[in-house]
DNA sequence: TTGTACGCGTTATCAA
DNA sequence: TTGATAACGCGTACAA
């Protein structure tokens, strides 16, 4: 069943049935109601392909993120998804991992796929080495390329992200402004958006004539389903002598491993140790104490990278870069004070 | 750059371009490397919506998923499209949400998509009511649906699912052979999957001539994210007098909220309260002491679900229905009995 | 307000 | 081994 077939049943031209189908209002009401109502009773649907073939368009975006069944990429690509489709968009998921090459092939796959758009969740997918974020130029030469956390400047490039420098030294601030000294910091990637938040604890040392101590700063090379191991990981740091009286980290899972390392070796939290997580994911309702956690307004970010999404595709002039502040949410692995910010949700 | 001025700068025609873009062993190997040289040197692609429209099909598929920010969902969803990728298939996310209408019109947009194949990740996509499974079949008869953990028995829709009823039943029956008697079973969801988690919960009780009461069957209203509201909604049972020393939960999520109504009233785990959980996830390892948590074994459903997707795409026979059984995996919240199998990741 | 006819870029059939 | 050409189904100038 195609246009052909309905025009002849309706007795009128193919052009005809297209305005119908395409709702323009140069049709005769009457004409028009005998069109839909033939294309009714045949279930008649318009053939996307040929229609993607004509416009040149199939209104689909590409959606890249590393792991899908990362907790915090899981909820960005959930809302992102969400607000596209509200806008008419399909979404192509490509779980690329962090491999470069893969990430390289996912990019091509979707261009040839003519996507719309293709859409980065999360800085992975930017190399230190700017000649090898040419494939996200070369993409860019030919659709927008929406980037969430994550900042890379070129035309045709649009960035939203959450200000995870400051937010990060801020927290680093609070800790040692509340008398904590030993700071040790976890993290377990060298992404874009982890070195901001390493930067942004170390200059807060720098902001308070402290002396960064490098013994602080420990990378956890595994998984975030393996708390065991970064508690045997923080574990370690202790009996090697490591003293600390404060938990930065730039996921939950690893400042939940460092709960069970207090928790088991009965140091009291937050009196003898204060921990910061980041992401303000479920994780944080799930141990005790909960933990308090960075939250970057996940949701904010994606509504407004979707926004500034779609007005681009519809031809607005939008922001290169929208960058949004991240807030520290206190529950009860910090200790309160005064001009802190309380749980919400 | 089409395939008409790729023929002509060869110096061909364009039946022979396409001979050459499909691999076709029927050109001269001389031909086909002018030809594969100047497609290079061009940067041609072939546009896919041609493609399609030729072919009728793009290779891509459609994922429905009611929220891919559920930890299991995603896990699922992230599964899915890399099995899906490796055999050349797109993957086009749509996230439904819980409403029937959402999901019918997820559905019927994916259709006129014209996608190769439904997949339905979880079972909340089938209704009691089996007229309401109507745009499940009608989509059946265009093109095969995949369903996981759910069953659903028409021509055309293909089921790989966990025998979440023995999954059940065993572990309520471990709890009842351990000598634990008040079992509080909670749950937030009505969906097929989940009542068959419910009917094993109770049928267990009747395998031991043992009577089920109607009080320690709980459902819990809220979300996934509200493991404070579980621990309420616990803790108020508990205020209310009724007495129990296990706790089986749909998902793992509840649990948590269990184990922190144990923790505040000072109630020892395992000796006086048993907890399991469901879905092996990562809050078992979040908490402190450690969920054990029934496994359903996702990502081998999800394999053997890409792999008769894929099957079932290039005409083969394949299983209408593929069942694989659960574990019990004992952490730190049951008693470990002998014939019980331990953690092993 | 409606119809004709062509273009979109492939693949596939048939003939050479 | 290669080429000419007809589908595939739609949108849209342009003409009426």
């Amino acid at each position: 069943m195609n246009i052909y077939d309905i025009s002849k049943l309706a007795g009128v031209s193919t052009a005809t049935v297209s305005r119908v189908i395409n709702g323009f209002d140069n049709v005769k009401p009457a004409t028009r109601n005998k069109v839909l109502s033939i294309m009714a009773s045949q279930g008649y649907t318009p053939n996307a392909f040929a229609r993607g073939l004509g416009l040149n368009t199939m209104k689909s975006i590409g959606i890249m993120c590393a792991d899908s069944s990362d907790l915090y990429l899981a909820k960005a690509v959930y809302f992102i998804e969400g607000g596209l489709r509200e806008n008419g968009y399909h979404c192509i998921l490509t779980c690329t991992g962090y491999d470069r090459e893969s990430q390289k092939d996912a990019m091509s796959s979707l261009m040839s796929q003519h996507v719309d758009c293709v859409i980065l969740v999360g800085s992975t997918f930017i190399d230190k080495n700017n000649k090898n974020n040419k494939y996200i130029y070369d993409a860019a030469d030919s659709v927008p390329i929406m980037m969430l956390n994550a900042d890379l400047e070129y035309s045709g490039i649009y960035c939203v992200l959450c200000d995870d420098y400051t937010a990060t030294q801020n927290a680093t601030l609070e800790l040692l402004d509340s008398g904590r000294k030993d700071i040790l910091y976890l993290f377990n990637s060298y992404s874009y958006s982890a070195q901001k938040k390493a930067s942004g604890y170390r200059d807060a040392f720098e902001l308070r004539n402290m002396t960064y101590d490098e013994r602080y700063y420990q990378f956890f090379d595994g998984s975030s389903h393996d708390i065991e191991g970064v508690y045997n990981f923080v574990n370690d740091l202790y009996k090697k002598g490591l003293q600390f009286d404060a938990v930065l980290a730039s996921d939950d899972f690893l400042a939940v491993g460092a709960i069970k390392y207090a928790l088991r070796n009965n140091i009291s939290i937050p009196d003898e140790l204060s921990i910061i997580g980041y992401n303000n994911s479920i994780l944080t309702n799930c141990c005790e104490p909960e933990l308090s956690s960075i939250d970057n307004h996940l949701e904010l970010l994606c509504r407004n990278l979707v926004d500034i999404c779609i007005k681009t595709l519809s031809g607005e002039s939008t922001p290169q870069k929208t960058v949004f502040r991240g807030e520290l949410v206190h529950r009860k692995t910090t200790v309160f004070t005064d001009n802190a910010s309380t749980d919400q949700s």
